[in-house]
DNA sequence: CATGAATGAGTATTCATTCAT
DNA sequence: GATGAATGAATACTCATTCAT
């Protein structure tokens, strides 16, 4: 119960931390302060301060993925596919807009094997993104007259930037956002 | 002539260096053994290693705020400014996708002060951006039935995600990612 | 019977680990997992790391000790006491060359109080073989044109030596290095 | 000038501390309060605390191998040439007295790379000085009825143990000591 | 202009030991 | 008797920056 909790605060702790100032201007130090333990008791459940870091990566991966592959795994129309995963990516984009700051801006502060798992993983997310693209311009839905990575990264870029510029608690709410953000690529990504 | 040359090597090596492993892993003295100078050269040029990541913000934000400037300066219409403004951010954020890489990334290992400078720029940008979008709003030719900073980050978010899937030299030409970027995002975007 | 089990794996164990690694480099969390046992208990059977390290010293201590007076008690003349003490010696070297590897290399790793202990009882031990060299002088049958302390150096090296080279297991057996270095010996004792 | 005399100092000091109190218990930062520099002069000059330790190795392997050759090149006697190079080792040793009480201790503190290279580097001594041992016993004039390691390591431990015992300054003056420990060593070499 | 030796404040990490259970 | 979570003090090492030459 209370071995639970110091872990969770640390990770939460940490994820607040690295948001805010960045991986690399935030100290072992300064987190174990604000968690209110002690380093040793940070080292006892994670192994570094990479650790820590990765596990923001493998959170969000591991939600991800599952999520997608659910969506796809019901077999809706192209369309329809597509629309459940945008709007999904985009509201636990939201839900996780601390750890997403993160996620795009120190990746490369990883290990170099970590930094290889994640690429490995965002791949594996694209290529069944793109699975679903292809699936649409099959059935006469999407359009071709654009590059295949061309439309799977103008959809990649909206979660991505979220958290340059998205309140939680502002007027606008995740699911609004992801209403909004997945009508305008799916009004673009329509065949003519 | 050499004096130029030396400064430009920095700039460059740094750009290079910051890319590709980030700034906070890469070290002053990793900086001038791949520029082929020393340490004493490179703080006659720059007062910090903190000055050699600011003029690379400055760089992109005074370019793409003369750019954009240029293009509203001159009154077309309010899709054609826009055509013409998202399609010169992609060209130039092709051009300059090593610095866009550190750009996105490094924001928050600037000085406290210029962390200031720069959102006031990029808000300076945003702005002027946003005006164009209600200006075609007025004219009946963009939709208004999605929040304005929405839209904006609609399109923001492509140039920044650029660096993370981009590779200049591969099939798709700067001209052509332009092209199709704007194609979908302006899809999107006209009043139904 | 599980307690004295314990504590002679825990015993064996360091001893051991002390002798491959290094005291410096054996971490008491190595110890109980090369043991199958917890800290807690451990810490249960020694008070400290610095006692795993002692009962090495006072092992061998005590064993030569108790080795010397005997032999020298017999009374025997001291040519057949001097072959009989360096045999001992060298036997039961090769009997402890793990305890042996630690006991020349890590001394400077105990406590300052038991530093002292073991310097004072190897000088007790020194005293002791001294004695019979003296009393072979005066006997006439060792040499006089040395001093006593260089004679005497020049046996202590060779137990100290032994576990740099010495392979129990290997072609030669503890007697026959016992008495291959013992006769080395005691042929440049002898008086001209 | 001042340069070499902080390395110098450096290496000096950090000898002395080793020897004194033993590797693992001498900080860097006892090394440099001690030396009167800083941690960055001292990591100017060497890349780790292994490396102090390793040039205290070096320094005699080097020596030693430098003597052993010289005078094996001679192309004297085996008998003379065993003198000559007993009584180097012993006076080299003593002049290196401190670095030698490391020497002995510390090797497993080494990285696993350098302690290769001194088994490395101390086998290829051994060898040379085993060979004259071959050369004297075709010769006849040392025995042949106790196996060369034993020989050798009859010998070697004598200057191992130097450190041991033997004082600087003291009683016995290298020259003696050398002359003393040879004698001792050879009249239990030579053939019967 | 340019050097590179030296600084010193900062960092992540280790580990023997304790103690509530 | 035994556990293992937690402590806290110590450690080696890094690096942007300065300055005498």
């Amino acid at each position: 119960m209370k071995t639970l909790n110091i872990k969770e605060e640390l990770a939460r702790t940490s994820v607040e931390l690295f948001a805010r100032q960045g991986y690399a201007k935030t100290s072992v130090q300064q987190i174990v302060d604000a968690a209110g333990v002690t380093k040793g008791a940070l080292y006892h459940y994670f192994n570094s301060k990479d650790d820590l870091l990765f596990d923001i990566y493998d959170r969000i991966l591991t939600l991800q993925h599952r999520n997608l592959t659910e969506i796809i795994g019901r077999n809706l129309p192209a369309v329809e596919t597509m629309r459940l995963a945008c709007e999904d990516v985009i509201m636990t984009s939201i839900d996780c807009i601390r750890e997403g700051a993160v996620f795009f801006r120190s990746q490369h502060m990883l290990s170099e094997d970590r930094q290889e798992e994640v690429k490995r993983r965002r791949r594996e997310y694209n290529d069944a993104f793109t699975a679903v693209l292809v699936r649409g311009q099959s059935d006469g839905v999407f359009r071709t007259d654009i590059p295949i990575q061309v439309l799977a990264a103008n959809f990649f870029s909206d979660p991505h930037y979220l958290s340059y510029w998205y309140s939680p608690g502002g007027t606008i709410s995740r699911e609004q956002a992801a209403a909004q953000l997945t009508a305008l690529y799916l009004a673009g990504l329509q065949a003519s």
